[in-house]
RNA sequence: CGGGACGUAGCGCAGUUUGGCAGCGCACUUGACUGGGGGUCAAGGGGUCGUGGGUUCAAAUCCCGCCGUCCCGACCA
């Protein structure tokens, strides 16, 4: 709750929230990582429209199933009763199929490769502060392409992009695998997606990736004239990742004293607290902008704490460790005699670590290492957690110990029906089938008929 | 929609049982001192007690209605 409030504010309708600037920071951060790597890969960027015709979801039956009921939709507007309604857009296929139809009419047209940055509104029964908001900021890849090699390559190629954002930036080390049909998007063949492991056992899809095969093409009449010069549907694709992923940093790192900020994504990587005050504080201070003016030369993300002096030292330290900035260096006249600044992580990386004192000279050298090394840490410290609350487990009653803290693996025989009594006796649904994972054979462990898939599937909790 | 809890200052809460001056902590304002781990002292500001009605000499407190929020189940990035 702390953290959060660091971060958002409650909004003025159920189930919103307001991103404050810190925490926007973190989002814009993603953003242009994300952003950078889609643009690199060939997609342009392009903005739909916020309201869509009820209609156009109606043309997708498994579609217009899946989200009927979490929709916001306008009935009034301009004073007047609409002929039809419009939907606020829960997510984009249908809109940007719209135009994919008309914007598509040879092979030489294909692939399109679209994205947008957007806002979207699912009306959730139960809103949760980051990680299922009413409204939430996402990026939404929409893409159309002549076959469905080339569209499985494209859905693939989004979910590795995410499993780097996930594992690069966010120090989440997330485990990519297909969804079972049960979980599978509303439209959609086949979804993809990563999966992270909080700190208290559950799982958190943080992106997903989906082969929408021609199911959308049909719907929208998205064709083109091949070679041949036949007429052909095309193979579409679509894949998100949200401000959820700020949750998911929340909850991977995070502890009683705060959040913890992976060097990546923290807004200030090194907070500067000159020390002393008065005629003190001003040496302390011209001292830590020169500092920090090599910090920043040195690609480094700097913050000098000096324009607070009604706060006290410790005050500003745990003020800091609360915001989760990785690194904090302390200067007072002590220092400055001793040729030093005193450099404090946010957490200790190897056991019993303190605080270090660093020569003035080596600063700009050795700042940038810590902080690799911090992003190096909290990557290796959620993997450890993770594997230590992970464990395949082959017997029902070792099923439920094993979903009550973390994740098991188990073999399952893929029906919905199966997946459903095992959610209601446990809460766990399956999360993933692990795309890195080793061939198994057996019965499904909740109802001894034959496993579906060759492999271990991942149940948790989740959120 | 079913089960539970709650609405009192910006935030967190006590006060409601047993009706009697609207309180506490944090935050905020002013001043002095203080400053290497959430400072001290002093003086202040701030509330239609969710809302509408009723009972009463008197209602945050009792009664009735309404609104809203949160938690647990079905939804989900």
């Amino acid at each position: 709750m702390v953290v959060q409030s660091l971060l958002v504010d409650r909004g003025p309708v159920r189930g919103t929230m307001v991103i404050r600037p810190y925490g926007y920071r973190i989002w814009e951060l993603i953003q242009a990582d994300l952003d950078a790597k889609i643009k690199d890969a060939g997609h342009e960027n392009a903005c739909f429209p916020l309201f869509i015709p009820e209609s156009y979801l109606k043309r997708e039956a498994e579609h217009v199933e899946g989200f009927s009921p979490e929709l916001a939709v306008v009935t009034v507007a301009g004073g007047k009763q609409l002929e039809e309604p419009l939907v606020v857009r829960p997510t984009s296929e249908t809109v940007i199929g719209e135009y994919m139809a008309k914007w598509i009419d040879s092979h030489r047209d294909l692939p399109l490769l679209l994205n947008q940055w957007a806002n979207v509104v699912r009306w959730e029964m139960r809103p949760r502060m980051f990680l299922r908001t009413t409204e939430f900021l996402w990026q939404e890849g929409h893409t159309a392409h002549a076959d469905e090699e080339d569209a499985m390559r494209e859905t693939l190629w989004a979910l590795d992009a995410y499993e780097k954002v996930a594992r690069d930036l966010a120090a989440m080390p997330v485990v990519p695998g297909e969804k079972t049909p049960g979980e599978r998007f509303a439209g959609a063949v086949r979804t993809y997606t990563i999966e992270g492991m909080m700190r208290d056992g559950r799982a958190l899809q943080a992106g997903t990736s989906h082969y929408l095969g021609t199911n959308f093409a049909k719907a929208f009449e998205i064709d083109y004239q091949d070679e041949n010069g036949d007429l052909t549907l095309a193979h579409t694709t679509s894949w998100g990742m949200s401000t959820r992923m700020i949750g998911g940093v929340i909850m991977t790192h995070g502890d009683d004293k705060g959040l913890v900020l992976p060097p990546r994504l923290a807004p200030y990587q090194v907070v500067i607290v000159p020390l002393g005050r008065k005629e003190q504080a001003e040496v302390t201070a011209a001292k830590a902008h020169e500092v920090a003016a090599e910090l920043k030369a040195a690609g480094v993300r700097v913050h000098v704490d000096d324009k607070r002096p009604h706060l006290s030292p410790g005050f500003k330290f745990n003020d800091w460790e609360m915001r989760g900035v990785p690194v904090r260096l302390e200067l007072g006249l002590r220092d400055i005699d001793g040729g030093v600044v005193t450099l404090a992580r946010r957490l200790p990386t190897v056991e019993g670590q303190g605080k270090e004192q660093i020569p003035f000279g080596e600063i700009a050298a050795r700042v940038p290492e810590i902080l690799e090394d911090f992003h190096a840490f909290l990557l290796r410290r959620a993997e450890e957690f993770r594997d230590a609350h992970t464990a395949e487990v082959d017997t029902w009653e070792a099923f439920t110990e094993q979903v009550a803290e973390g994740w098991a693996l188990a073999l399952h025989c893929g029906t919905t029906a199966c997946e459903d009594e095992i959610k209601a006796e446990t809460a766990a649904t399956p999360r993933c089938i692990p795309t890195a994972g080793e061939p198994a054979e057996g019965t499904c462990v909740k109802c001894d008929a034959p496993s579906a898939y060759g492999k271990r599937v991942i149940f948790s909790k989740s959120y």
